[in-house]
Formats: structure tokens, C-alpha cells, sequence
DNA sequence: AAAACGGGGGC
DNA sequence: GCCCCAGTTTT
């Protein structure tokens, strides 16, 4: 763990095996980090490697995930993720978007955050915090997160691009809410429109 | 472009 | 009790 500014500590993964990234990314998606972090607990205190899950019966599965929210949906994806890693990588998660991409319940932003946080590699995983702040401060102007990615990885210095999301979620959570903003708390409330927006 | 999936927490 | 939320896939 590092602190930048002191205003947040970076909630670096302390687990960055591929696999249990990626797993763990497909469960938060759309769902708090409590709930992701139970889930995730859950699922792989019983089930210890990719092999056990992906033989894993999908009832056991839904359980296990059920605190994370859609966890009929996550629960299939989860099995058919570990099914086709096994059956088409060996069992090695992917260190590249266009195959991660083509992996069940990965889509850019889990793409992103699999190469960021298991690779330690370079990249700008945007979800609704980013996209919405990034907006809001006028740092992009765009009506969807890939035009958001795009805009920031030309604006933003590469050194940034791994703690952005990280550093903007936990923002985004705490003080600039998409609802019940706690403006009082913002240290560049004199620099933001949204009162006025 | 819009709907569907969902339990947990804030209000 | 109602409303919102760290996306992705399907219609």
C-alpha cells in the first residue's frame, strides 16, 4: 500500500495471481467492494484453483457469489471463464486485451483492470466514477466510457494510468457521489461547476 | 439504443 | 419501502 497526497491509499490487490484478478474483477463489477470483497472470499476458500472452479457444480457457484448481486450471471460466466482459460490457454489468464475481450463477462473495463492489476501493465480501466469525473471536471468531454478511455490516455501521463481508476473510484464513492455529493469535503469545490450543472 | 441481471445499503 | 450502484451481454 502507498498513499499518494494523502488524501487515499491505493487499494492495491494484495492477491495479483491472474486469475483470482480476474475472477475477483468480473464479481465487483456493477457491486461494492464489501460485497466483492465476501464473494470473492466465498468462492475461494471453498474452490482453491481454476480447475475446482471450473468443475465447480453452478448452484454451489451461485451461493457462494449471491452477496455480490447478479450472481446467477456471474456465477455462469465465472464457470465458463475458467472452462475456456483451461481449455484454450492451458489454464494462464491472458496478458493481452484482444483475448481478454474475447473472454465471457470481460468487457474493456475488466479487460483494463486484469492488465493493470495482474500484469502491472499500463492502462486506464473506466467505469461510471471515472467516466463521470473525468466529465464533471471537464478533463474530457464524451458520452461513453471507451471515448473516455481514449480522451485520457492521450491527456493523462502514463505514470497515472495505474492508480487513476483506483484514486477516482474511491472519490467518486466517498466524496463526489454520483447522488448526495459531499461538496463540503472537496478539495477543488472552487474549481467544479456542479452545483451549476 | 434499451433491457436484463440482483443483493445490499442509504435514505 | 423505495432508489441507487466498481458492467456486460442480449434483444
Amino acid at each position: 500500500m502507498k498513499s499518494l497526497s494523502g488524501l487515499y491509499t491505493l487499494r492495491v490487490f494484495e492477491d495479483r495471481d491472474p486469475y483470482r484478478v480476474l475472477i475477483r474483477t468480473i464479481l465487483s463489477q456493477r457491486t461494492r467492494d464489501e460485497n466483492t470483497d465476501q464473494a470473492s472470499a466465498n468462492l475461494f476458500a471453498k474452490y482453491k484453483n481454476i480447475e475446482e472452479v471450473a468443475n465447480a457444480p453452478i448452484e454451489d457457484l451461485e451461493v457462494l457469489v449471491r452477496v455480490a448481486g447478479f450472481y446467477r450471471v456471474k456465477a455462469r460466466r465465472i464457470k465458463e471463464v475458467s472452462n475456456l482459460i483451461l481449455d484454450q490457454y492451458g489454464g494462464v489468464v491472458p496478458d493481452n486485451m484482444k483475448e481478454l475481450l474475447e473472454l465471457p463477462g470481460v468487457g474493456r473495463k475488466t479487460a483494463n483492470c486484469v492488465l493493470v492489476y495482474a500484469f502491472q501493465e499500463p492502462a486506464i480501466p473506466v467505469d461510471t466514477h471515472v467516466h463521470r469525473i473525468s466529465n464533471l471536471w471537464g478533463i474530457v468531454n464524451t458520452k461513453t466510457p471507451e471515448e473516455t478511455e481514449e480522451e485520457l490516455v492521450k491527456i493523462v501521463p502514463k505514470d497515472f494510468w495505474i492508480d487513476l481508476n483506483d484514486l477516482m473510484v474511491q472519490f467518486g464513492q466517498t466524496v463526489c457521489k454520483p447522488t448526495y455529493p459531499q461538496c463540503e469535503q472537496c478539495p477543488i469545490v472552487e474549481l467544479c461547476d456542479y452545483d451549476s450543472s
